[in-house]
Parts: C-alpha cells; sequence; structure tokens
DNA sequence: TCAAAAGTGTTAGATTTACACCCATGA
DNA sequence: TCATGGGTGTAAATCTAACACTTTTGA
C-alpha cells in the first residue's frame, strides 16, 4: 500500500455509547464501572475501539451489540470528544452515540455480565472524563430529535398506554404536559394506533393500549409533536 | 510513558472545514482544488490532520487560521465521519467543521494563495470523498441554528441593511420571507440596533444601517427568529 | 364506597400569515 | 419624471394553553 500521509501522527480512534431508557417513568441511562485502567472503578460509560476494517458506526453498532446482544437498534453520532488529556493513558479521541431501547427488551442477565445498570437520568453520579459531557450533549440532541421525529416509540413496549406515552415525553422534556392537550394532539396523529386491548396493570379500570405503525408514519410526513 | 491500549489500531485523524459566507444575496462556501494525492485537482473543502498536542477543536481553529488569517471564528462541530474507505489513500477518520465568516473581511490574496474560491451553494461542483456529505449536514445544523440563535451576524459586516439581513435568512433557508413580519420581528429584537448612518450602495433613497449589540443579546436571552 | 387512574371539549389569548401602498432619491 | 429599493399597519386564521368533571373498577 502505498502510504500518502507518513508525516502525520495516527491516534486511537473509540466510541462510546449512551443507551438510553425508559422505566418507572423515568429516563434512565445504562453505566458501569470501569473495568480497566485508567479510571478503574469508575462510573463510565460503555464503549470500545474502532478497528481498521470497520467504520466509525460500524464500530458504535458492534460495541452496543456487545453489550445489549440486540441488532437494528436506533442510533445517532452524538459528536466527536478530542481533548487532548481526556483520556489519562494516552492519546485517545472518542465518537460518541446515543442510542434508545426498551428496557423490557433488554436481558437483564447481561446486567451483571457486563457490570452495567440502568441509571436514572437525573440521579447520575460523577462519570469518567468527559463522559457526562456526552451524556448531556446527548440528552439534548434526542429531545430536540423527539419534537420532530417520532423516536420515542423505541424506548417503549410495541403496545403502549396513551399515559405511558406521555410520561415518556415528560421525563424526556423534563416538564409535565397537560393530559387533555397531549392526547388531542395524539389524536391527530394516524400512525399512532387504538388497539382494542387493555392494560390493566397501572389502574383498576384498565386503559387503551396503542400502537406505532411504521407503515403508516412513513407515508404521512407531517410528524409533529 | 505507559501503554494501556496497545493492543489497538491506530489511525490518522483530520479536519475539514465548511467555511460559509454570504455575498450577492447567496450563501457562499469556500472550496479549492486538491493539491495532492489521493484526489488531486477534486473540488474539496481545506483540510488538516489533528496533531498529537492539540485538541481535535484547536486543529480545526489552526486550520481555519491557517486559511483566513483570522482568529476568533464563529465555529461548530458537524460530526465525524469514519467510512473505511473514505478517504482513498489509507484510513483517515475526519471530524468535520463548519464556520461563519463575513466575505469582506476576508484578506482575497489568500484566495489565491490557497487555491480557494468562494462558490455559491446552490452551484456546488461534486466534491472529494464526502465532503459533499459533510456540506449538507453543515448546512442543515447552521440552519436550524440560525432559528434560535443570532449567529447569522457572523455573515455579515458590522453595519448593515434589514434588506441584507432579510437576504440572509432568505439564503439560508432557502425560502422568501416577507418584508413587513420579517421586520415586524426584528422590531421587537432589542440588540439589533438601528443606527444614523445611511447606506447609498444599493438604492437611491438610501436605507438605516444597523449593528448586532452583543451586551444586549447577553443580558436578554429571549431571542427567536 | 372510595381511591386511583382513564378519559373527554371549550374558550381566551398569542402567534402567524397574508396583503398594498407611499416615500425619497438619483439618473 | 420615473424607476428603484425603503419603509410602514391591520385583520383573519391558526395554534397554543388553561382549565374540571365523569367513568370504571378492584380493594
Amino acid at each position: 500500500m502505498t502510504i500518502f500521509y507518513n508525516e502525520h501522527s495516527k491516534v486511537l480512534v473509540s466510541v462510546d455509547c449512551i443507551i438510553f431508557g425508559f422505566d418507572e417513568n423515568k429516563l434512565k441511562v445504562l453505566i458501569g464501572k470501569r473495568k480497566m485502567d485508567p479510571g478503574r472503578g469508575e462510573w463510565s460509560l460503555y464503549g470500545g475501539f474502532v478497528r481498521l476494517d470497520e467504520s466509525v458506526d460500524d464500530a458504535a453498532y458492534r460495541t452496543l451489540y456487545e453489550l445489549t446482544g440486540m441488532r437494528n437498534i436506533y442510533m445517532r453520532q452524538v459528536g466527536a470528544f478530542g481533548s487532548v488529556d481526556r483520556d489519562p493513558g494516552e492519546r485517545v479521541i472518542s465518537v460518541a452515540y446515543y442510542a434508545l431501547i426498551n428496557v423490557k427488551d433488554y436481558d437483564h442477565r447481561l446486567l451483571e455480565e457486563h457490570g452495567v445498570e440502568w441509571v436514572d437520568f437525573d440521579k447520575m453520579p460523577p462519570l469518567y472524563s468527559d463522559h457526562m459531557e456526552m451524556v448531556k450533549k446527548a440528552r439534548n440532541l434526542m429531545r430536540n430529535k423527539i419534537k420532530t421525529e417520532p423516536v420515542g416509540f423505541r424506548l417503549l413496549p410495541n403496545l403502549f398506554t396513551l399515559t405511558q406515552l406521555q410520561r415518556l415525553y415528560e421525563a424526556v422534556n423534563g416538564e409535565e404536559l397537560d393530559k387533555r392537550n397531549f392526547r388531542k394532539r395524539i389524536k391527530e396523529m394516524d400512525f399512532i394506533e387504538k388497539t382494542e386491548l387493555i392494560d390493566k396493570t397501572s389502574s383498576k379500570r384498565g386503559a387503551y393500549l396503542y400502537r406505532f405503525n411504521r407503515r403508516v408514519y412513513d407515508e404521512d410526513p407531517n410528524f409533529k409533536l
């Protein structure tokens, strides 16, 4: 292979994943304690190094698969983090990604296996290096994304009640919403389908279950929330 | 130095700059023909490699300074681009940044010196590698940014007419605006100050010149456009 | 029977959009 | 004197936000 740029320095490039979940009406993030130096024992995002034969996006997908055993996860890039001293060991530039998963789909044995756990977004401990910065930026991006695209469904089971959906939006936006106004807006979205199924886990009366219809959404691009 | 991650591969990391300008009522981008292999002669963004002793952001600032001779340029990260084959020579991961500069401040001799020129955003030729992807993403980010923050002033001279400002917003958003509605909104923004100066270059009657007052803006954070 | 969550409409206010004419000046 | 760009207000329509009571049912 011809070397074109041989006068320049190479660095390690890693990916770090901000994995969002939603449970008990709270926004959650999957973090664990670092098992290696530097920073052993500190709370940290789950990450990995980019290999020469994979794109940075693929490295992130691979890392997510390692941790969750899931494919087809919704994932978006947060950005590159490249301070000189961000990693105390050696020069490492990291590309952060956020992912949205349904906590109920997650194989709980993997939590222990990888030493990670779901932590309330509002109660996060200090994180290793610049990971908190990544989390905050990811949360902002996600909040903006959910305003124009129905990505929130990635955080919910296939069937959900309108109250669950509302709590999700409240958790993401950090503010309470009016029930009637919320349901009015939902009713205008044809891609949120009411089923005949009733969920009785959270009330005696029971609440109708809804589902997100991707086909209808893809055909009818007037979404707004 | 202790080597912590020695089993992993290192790659070259570069920065690429999407430099936006505004002239003749058009949004412009500063691009040039590549002077090195691979891709010699193709239209390309201006870029450079990240050094070991500087952050990625600093590499972008340094690159911008090299090209423009200007400091304190408004600059934001677009994201990391990391396909395996994005650079035909060797594995290079690039972090793109967009910058906003006032074309009139730009020392025109530097254009020739670096072999770059201002090209209409709407008439861009095909670009090297994934550079067009970077430009499109940058433009989307910039368009969203300008909706909530007055970054547009970075593209204008200190003193500008309301028509210039309107044309700028039209160019960025790609749609025409109603003159009266536009001026009504501007009038509500105390940080856009009318001066007693008149510009006669574009009309016989002359138009009042306005300026952006950063201090007023910083104190009064109710911006919306 | 009562506690707890589900479900349902209306109205006032704020925001947004559409729209047309007079003004000042230099050529 | 006229062509050119500068400058100004109002009204209709749309969107947003505030607000309270009835229903169902298991404990």
